[in-house]
DNA sequence: AGATTTACATACAGACATGTATGTAAATCT
DNA sequence: AGATTTACATACATGTCTGTATGTAAATCT
């Protein structure tokens, strides 16, 4: 076949990993087939193969593609409780407005089996949890000198259970289609487990 | 082949899904054949296929099997909160001493894509949030009303709290194999996230 | 005791997925 | 401008899984 250019071919590449995000949110990774992949992105399995190694190079991609959806570090105004409010709250909302984002944590959350060569993905998924933590807790710790949180409050541990807060909301969110177990209130709940966290309890 | 007795194919039966939790639990359950299922168990697909409809009906015996991880009904004593905090302790307790449930429900959050014949059983999940919503919530009313959480604690919101911070937990400690991200705290995290509903905060 | 199920094992038929090897014409390099 | 890659398409070889149909001997029913 006609040979195309480096941009071409970084287009297909990248048709090929859109592609494959919107089939494995559709049928779950495992159950995708590269075929059917490659089908809906215009090109066939050759092209797939010449991309990725295989489904699981493929997936990486998928996640890299659409990225982390919690950034802290792009929220420098207002306190320390403040800026990780905001930044959980960010995170929800891109979720509702942004399809990719919402496609990408359907299959990690929900349509993915963390097996063989998945294993690794999820000690990834853990990586990132660790770096949430050592946010978070940077966070925690700067409330407790700002007086804003009381004194008492462990920072490592609270932000702990924030990560756990955090996980679970994305995980019952994704799944909650009829809104009444924690889709329509995300925001209070955002904002109460934070207000939580300050020395005069608001909530 | 010889027909069995009633109390033997019952143990067939039993076998079938032990070991098809078992292989699930290492293989993730669409990978997994029922092929290799039967093999583990000492049958044939014929067996297999006698007693289930297929992987998504033997996948809801393995569920059964295990039952659920949470019962509040099983603690009375106590206070409200302490009765919460018991059931949450008990919950991740059974996973540290239960093969089975950690088995079950490694195969529930991580190795199991909740598509097609398998949505149905994320519907499942969502009901049990449901009911455990239900539960936490008149914990929480039953708090307020005795004075040991604040008047402005909305039941319903912080119940909703309360489920993200279990379900985030649960997924967590069960990919926390190094314990460092969850895993070591368990019951501080739990004793803590009670904690902060008390009406004097102690953490 | 005979008729009927039951609890499987075996056999069959077909679909589908994977990875690799090979071909090729045009881009890109020199 | 010629040599070399590149970006795929095509073809091949093979394994695997599913669902069902059929067989059968012993339990269970009547």
């Amino acid at each position: 076949m006609a040979r195309k250019t480096k941009a071409e071919a970084a287009l297909t590449r990248d048709r090929i990993v859109t592609c494959a995000r919107q089939v494995f949110s559709r049928e779950g990774v495992t159950n995708t087939s590269l075929e059917t992949v490659a089908k809906e992105a215009g090109v066939t399995r050759g092209a797939v193969y010449w991309h990725f190694r295989d489904k699981a190079d493929l997936f990486i991609a998928v996640r890299q593609q659409t990225g982390t959806l919690l950034r802290f570090a792009d929220f420098r105004t207002g306190d320390a409780l403040e800026r990780l409010e905001s930044g959980l709250q960010a995170a929800l909302d891109r979720l509702r407005t942004d399809q990719q984002a919402l496609e990408t944590y359907e299959v990690m959350l929900w349509k993915c089996e963390y097996v063989g060569a998945f294993a690794s993905v999820r000690q990834d998924l853990m990586s990132a949890s660790s770096l949430f933590l050592t946010e978070v807790t940077e966070l925690y710790d700067e409330a407790v000198r700002m007086k804003q949180a009381p004194a008492n409050l462990d920072p490592a541990l609270a932000a702990r259970e924030t990560l756990c807060f955090y996980a679970g909301l994305l995980k019952l969110w994704l799944a909650d289609e009829t809104g009444v177990t924690v889709r329509a209130e995300v925001r209070q709940l955002i904002a109460r487990h934070v207000a939580g966290r300050r020395l005069q309890k608001a909530v």
